[in-house]
DNA sequence: TGAACATATGAACAGATATTCATATGAAAG
DNA sequence: CTTTCATATGAATATCTGTTCATATGTTCA
């Protein structure tokens, strides 16, 4: 069976099949895994790792964001967008302004933890 | 300084300048900020964390991860080149195969909270 | 009600990225 | 040395993604 798979999908002869079956069972789930790797795209940005730092400090509104970043509000509100349907920050609104803040603190643990691997490298 | 640096960035008026000098001063280095965002991004591929999924089991030759992942050897290839580069995954050489493993264990602490963070949501 | 301001949003565009295809490299075996 | 097989790589392509621009929404205040 894996022998017709692989000729479907790869220019190669199985070569170590008890691996592959091994390795195949001990996997997390592909939904798992999905969803694990769009959770690391949404933080693997430059401008969006930036706001979840910033947050991490302060609540603040669009505004501040954008002058501390140094980019257009528009910019800003859309990341934004990206990383509340993530669940990762919430909002509340004052006004006119509208203030966002974390919506899972345990995130900077991991945030963190990236820090330090790259720090020392 | 700030009022000027707005005008060129933000459509709207600094609102709270002292939290935004003080996130500023506690902000982490711009460097370190955007290898994070790049070790994140490497990490946030469908493709690339599956592979560090498989070889945290065990080590595997590039074929072995084509059948795994039931993707053509070609495209395997390219996304273990990426993976090297970042220096999450390292070879050997055995002949014609290439096996390859992590280079850097302690990456999988963070894939793991990734999935431990995707898991309860 | 209307002007002013903060934020949100849709469309457009440019740049990045993953996969495929064709082919090159490099090792083993005949 | 030539063939065979595993892997690497470059080019091409299609898709995705981040930013910008223009404009809409929603709130305050006159």
């Amino acid at each position: 069976m894996s022998a017709d798979k692989n000729m479907a999908v790869c220019d190669c002869t199985v070569i170590h099949e008890e691996t592959v079956d091994r390795v195949r069972k001990e996997m997390p789930q592909d939904k798992l895994l999905d969803s694990s790797a769009d959770f690391f795209k949404v933080v693997g940005d430059r401008t969006r790792i930036r706001i979840l730092h910033a947050l991490f400090q302060s609540e603040m509104c669009v505004c501040d964001i954008a002058v501390l970043l140094e980019m257009n509000q528009s910019a800003i509100s859309h990341q934004l967008r990206v990383l509340k349907q993530a669940g990762l920050v919430k909002y509340r609104r004052e006004g006119k302004l509208v203030f966002y803040s974390l919506d899972d603190e345990h995130v900077m643990n991991i945030l963190d933890q990236g820090l330090v691997h790259v720090g020392h490298k």
